[in-house]
DNA sequence: ACAAAGGTTTAGTTTTGCCTAAAACTATTT
DNA sequence: AAATAGTTTTAGGCAAAACTAAACCTTTGT
């Protein structure tokens, strides 16, 4: 197995999830592993010339084949380690992206595999998000933003965007997190809040920007 | 807290695995991280920029007390992540020293420390050796060599030297591992082996390499 | 169709960290 | 005291990965 710099691993998360096997706009890229756009074109050309991305340039990049197997490797190795931090030591959802981030850049299928294990082959991470399985398959995504559904559905969060600290501390603010129950009300035709209800009947407002973040199921 | 490269922590715990806070020579240093001397001696002057270690042109170089103290967190989050990966995971204890290298450079204390508490706050790894505690204090190294006990001895293993794989693998053979318990029955003045006796009676033969690296208390 | 605007690439610099080869220092031995 | 052996440092390169500034495509608007 090939060995890839951290950086490397950066522009390949990115790629994937900017682009999924489509093409990416160098610039898009740029600003998503946090660089300027020439530091993108150099990476991408070490990408094309290790085989896992395909480089036209002033057009876009794309992963290969091969790019994409490593991407989802690696945010099975992410996933993973978010469900380590929060199933097992504890961690709030909001804080372990970033420590995720460095544990996925350790190499090792073993340990990969192992972990998996040690944390029942869970499929949705902490943040119910589908982690990749050890041979590439991506359990399906769940649920849909609130928004989809009519008003007086029962509804079950599933899944949460990860749209940074304030969202999530706002969410234990309000008591919100995964598998909660409720009751859609109204959706605000005005400013597209929605109003909920919690099985206890507290009754509450959520801001547009808040609720599109949030995925959820029928019951 | 300041962030340091892997690099860095690399050079800092080798100084301190040779010298402690005693200095160590460029040469002796450059051997332990698998480098060339002049790379040794540029990392010494990065060091010595941060107030990590004083160099002596010629002379040596030898860890600060903030060195030290950085070296020990090292030593603690590898001796933790190695108890993690043997007890938790289930890896032999041969094969968790390269995967502890790479884990122990994820930054966060808090990671650290939450680690611990999962794992009990042991203050020894799968090898016996002491894991520095968060205060910085380094529990009592455990054990002498076996060749320093007396024929007739009961003696119980309590820790083993890294001395690689097949040294690993020959104790796997034997069935020697922590915790197990053997009578000395005699020491070959000729080649120095030494005879040991398991509880269940069967007898057999160290060489001098295998229980250099095997240290026991007495029963 | 052409020129301005915007995005992309090239060119050249910086930092980290490694290397080899050569110079410099220390220590030992005669 | 001088030569030599051994170690350490300096000097000069190289690669990865980031940056700025400048040049270069593409697109878009009139």
């Amino acid at each position: 197995m090939k060995t890839h710099s951290e950086s490397e691993e950066n522009y390949i998360k990115a790629l994937y999830h900017l682009g999924g096997g489509n093409a990416v706009s160098n610039g898009d890229l740029a600003h998503r592993v946090g660089a300027k756009g020439p530091s993108a074109t150099q990476a991408v050309k070490r990408l094309a010339a290790k085989g896992l991305a395909e480089v036209i340039p002033y057009k876009g990049v794309k992963l290969t084949a091969e790019g994409v197997a490593l991407a989802k490797h690696i945010l099975r190795k992410h996933r993973l380690w978010e469900t380590f931090l929060v199933d097992k030591l504890g961690f709030g959802w909001e804080e372990v992206h970033p420590l995720a981030e460095q544990l996925e850049h350790v190499q090792s299928r073993e340990l990969v595999e192992k972990l998996a294990t040690f944390l029942g082959s869970p499929i949705h991470d902490p943040h119910g998000d589908p982690i990749p399985q050890a041979d590439g398959v991506l359990p399906p995504t769940m649920g849909k933003p609130l928004q989809q559904f009519s008003e007086g559905s029962q509804l079950r969060i599933v899944r949460v965007e990860d749209a940074g600290t304030d969202f999530f501390n706002q969410l234990d603010q309000l008591n919100i997190s995964l598998g909660k129950e409720f009751t859609l009300l109204s959706i605000s035709s005005f400013d597209s809040s929605i109003q909920l209800k919690t099985k206890e009947g507290t009754i509450f407002w959520l801001s547009h920007s808040m609720s599109s973040n949030l995925y959820a199921i029928a019951l």
